[in-house]
RNA sequence: CGCGGGGUGGAGCAGCCUGGAAGCUCGUUGGGCUCAUAACCCAAAGGUCGUCGGUUCAAAUCCGGCCCCCGCAACCA
């Protein structure tokens, strides 16, 4: 019989560093879902890679001193060994970088194009003639080029845009009519009510402000620009070709069944590619799904404050199938799940190490100490068998049930409550109180069987999400790996086999102490790290400070000239308010001199307009108005920022009047 | 009135679409057991299901107002 395909992808991971275990969650749940397909009898395809262009990519090489070439390679290199070290199956890792892929996406470029689909245009916004980039105004630092700080002039940049508007009509209706298109179904409306009813702005798809991209074939000066180069990976991991000569694999594989991807980037892959699809009379992919992160608890992950948790360093601790199930199991279907190394210590010890591992030991210890290890069906049956044959067989259909669903955390839950019912079990029948009495012992042998039998099932459901500790359980018992099919018939374990007589401990309970002891060394180990790049660049900026003091990007050096375009002046508040409609804003009246300006500051998180009123701040005063969220504002209120973004209000150390210059 | 998600025993979550005895995991307390990794099994305590109001014989669930939290979008001059 031909195996049915089944195609799935997880995004391709931005190759600008080591990824952290939220990056890694997606590809062991992209990898669960892939084997467990496979154990359906599909014949699966599970693709992942890197997406490895971008200025991002060209300044981080240019600061190691590197080519972006040697940088991807390295930060590739580091990207699969960590996905290797997840035990994850992939079957494909596809690079932007691939030839085959570069190749292709000129192709496609040049396609749209002859097509009428993209056009030639011009990008509007701020221009930094040195910089050789474009900003938008929000972009601007003071008026000025965010990267050197020198003066830009509004201009256009050439840049080519996909039409995208003509075929929002198209989209609409198939995102409609395909319900299961997007989900979680709830990020639906978001994107339809964000994105396609309010019509769509034409997508700039080409960049010339940097050079680490495929370039435009036909027009040099150009390279493709993210969405059109990252996303078309799934077509050509599969040999895809514009001009016909696709792979065979291209025809069996696509459409994909599934694209796996973190909730960010729902909106590339549910709108932006559809349409690119369309445009080339490609079919559309099955299934987007936008899965929820997996977040630290106590606030966010940075590396200096030292709470990176990283894949390898779990592993290290707690191995690679330990990990791989807190990941599945912690993360919620549709919001954000959470990670702690006291949560991972908590599931390791009471589902890994209690239930399941204790079970599996207890179970093989009984049989050597009564029967040699050999394990028998006497058929000796009572009235609890039959509830504990029934959670056991009526495993398999709910975690089928859950997968088919994309619940994965609630299938592994599934699998847990087989064991627990194994647990319970033994406390029913009390092996021990029969092993006493000699007329019992083909009872008890029953018994055990019916505990093998039942830990053999739950092993081999347990395979997608955790291959090696299945593995593990199956040798123990001697049992043979089955069909996910025949998992719910009861009674298949070969009787007369014989357990292994020196059980091996799959999970060790964990001392929390020690674990946090470990974690406290690689805390520092991270601190050590960030403190010494912070170093580096203090020494870079010729301003070395004392204790933790922070780091920013050093601007090119100015004028005296520079400097007197700019007037200070120390202003008075005595009004202030919330700017309506806005998170951050707050509208100040702000005294200066005799006059009065009215100033809006992002500045709603640090303070109340109470604590605003009579304060006396430092004033940008001849800036050039603008609005802010419909609210004009004449000026700007000086502020210090730390790492955390956090803001102080710069005021003078003594008492001075409104209006008092600043120089 | 930009879009969306959420507020359920100490912690983390399910239940809401398709109203009808408030559930799961962990933790706590008491008990049982001794095969096992101080594990396993049983029981108990603990919740006005954010808040106010409406519909209904009946609301965690449906409807409306309000208060908080979190994403996205927009501006953090």
């Amino acid at each position: 019989m031909e195996k049915k395909p089944y195609y799935l992808t997880t995004a391709i991971a931005y190759t600008s560093g080591k990824p952290h275990i939220g990056n890694t969650y997606e590809i062991v749940l992209a990898d669960s879902i892939a084997r467990f397909k496979r154990q359906q009898g599909y014949d699966v395809r599970f693709q992942t890679g890197t997406d490895e262009h971008g200025q991002k990519v060209e300044l981080k090489a240019a600061e190691a001193g590197i080519t972006p070439k040697e940088f991807v390679d390295s930060v590739a290199g580091t990207i699969k060994d960590i996905w290797d070290l997840m035990n994850t199956s992939y079957d494909k890792f596809i690079r932007t970088t691939d030839g085959y892929h570069e190749k292709q996406i000129q192709k496609i470029f040049k396609k749209l194009y002859e097509k009428g689909d993209i056009y030639k245009g011009h990008y509007e916004g701020m221009y930094c003639t040195p910089c050789e980039s474009f900003f938008t105004k929000a972009q601007l630092v003071d008026g000025k080029c965010p990267d050197c700080g020198r003066e830009v002039h509004p201009a256009k940049e050439e840049a080519y845009f996909f039409k995208m508007s003509k075929y929002a009509d198209r989209l609409i209706e198939h995102i409609n009519t395909h319900p299961e298109f997007i989900q979680p179904e709830s990020r639906k409306n978001e994107m339809m009510n964000n994105f396609l009813l309010p019509g769509l702005q034409d997508l700039c798809v080409s960049r010339t402000s940097f050079k680490w991209g495929i370039p435009v074939d036909f027009d040099d000066k150009h390279v493709v620009y993210v969405w059109i180069d990252a996303l078309s990976n799934y077509i050509t991991g599969l040999g895809f070709d514009m001009d016909g000569n696709s792979d065979p694999m291209f025809d069996k594989y696509w459409p994909a069944d599934l694209h796996l991807i973190g909730k960010d980037i729902l909106r590339f892959h549910t709108i932006y590619w559809p349409i690119m699809l369309m445009a080339l009379d490609i079919p559309l992919p099955k299934q987007v799904f936008g899965h929820p992160w997996l977040l630290q608890g106590d606030g966010k992950m940075s590396k200096s404050k030292g709470n990176v948790i990283y894949a390898d360093d779990l592993v290290r601790m707690f191995g690679v199938d330990a990990v791989r199930y807190f990941v599945l199991h912690e993360m919620p279907f549709e919001n954000d799940g959470i990670i702690s190394w006291e949560l991972m210590i908590e599931r390791m010890n009471s589902d890994l190490a209690n239930t399941l591992g204790n079970l599996v030991n207890r179970t093989i210890s009984m049989s050597n100490k009564y029967f040699g290890g050999v394990v028998r069906n006497t058929g000796v049956k009572e009235a609890v068998d039959e509830d504990l044959a029934a959670v056991v067989t009526g495993a398999k259909d709910k975690v089928v049930n859950k997968m088919e669903k994309l619940r994965v955390a609630d299938a592994i839950t599934e699998i847990f409550t087989l064991f627990k019912r194994c647990n319970k079990y033994i406390d029913e029948t009390m092996p021990w109180a029969l092993a006493k009495d000699e007329a019992k012992k083909e009872r008890l042998e029953t018994v055990l069987y019916n505990l093998v039998e039942s830990i053999s099932i739950g092993a081999n459901l347990l395979k997608a999400f955790m291959p090696e500790t299945s593995e593990k359980i199956l040798a123990q018992l001697q049992a043979p790996e089955r069909e996910l099919d025949s998992l719910d018939t009861f009674g298949a374990y070969p009787s007369g086999s014989k357990v292994t007589d020196k059980p091996e401990i799959l999970f060790a309970r964990l001392d929390a102490e020690e674990v946090l002891k470990e974690v406290e060394k690689i805390a520092e180990a991270q601190l050590a790290q960030a403190g010494k790049a912070a170093g580096e660049q203090l020494a870079q900026a010729g301003e070395a400070k004392e204790d933790d003091g922070i780091e920013i990007e050093p601007k090119a050096e100015i004028t005296f000239e520079d400097f007197e375009k700019m007037q200070f002046q120390v202003g008075e508040i005595i009004a202030c308010e919330a700017v309506k409609k806005s998170k951050k804003l707050l509208c100040s009246q702000v005294k200066i001199g005799k006059e009065v300006k009215q100033i809006v500051s992002g500045i709603k998180a640090w303070y109340t307009p109470e604590d605003m009123v009579g304060k006396k701040v430092m004033v940008l005063v001849n800036l050039k108005p603008a609005k802010l969220a419909g609210v004009l504002s004449e000026g700007m209120l000086l502020c210090a920022e730390d790492a955390d973004g956090k803001l102080a209000l710069m005021t003078p150390e003594k008492d001075m009047p409104a209006g008092a210059e600043i120089c």
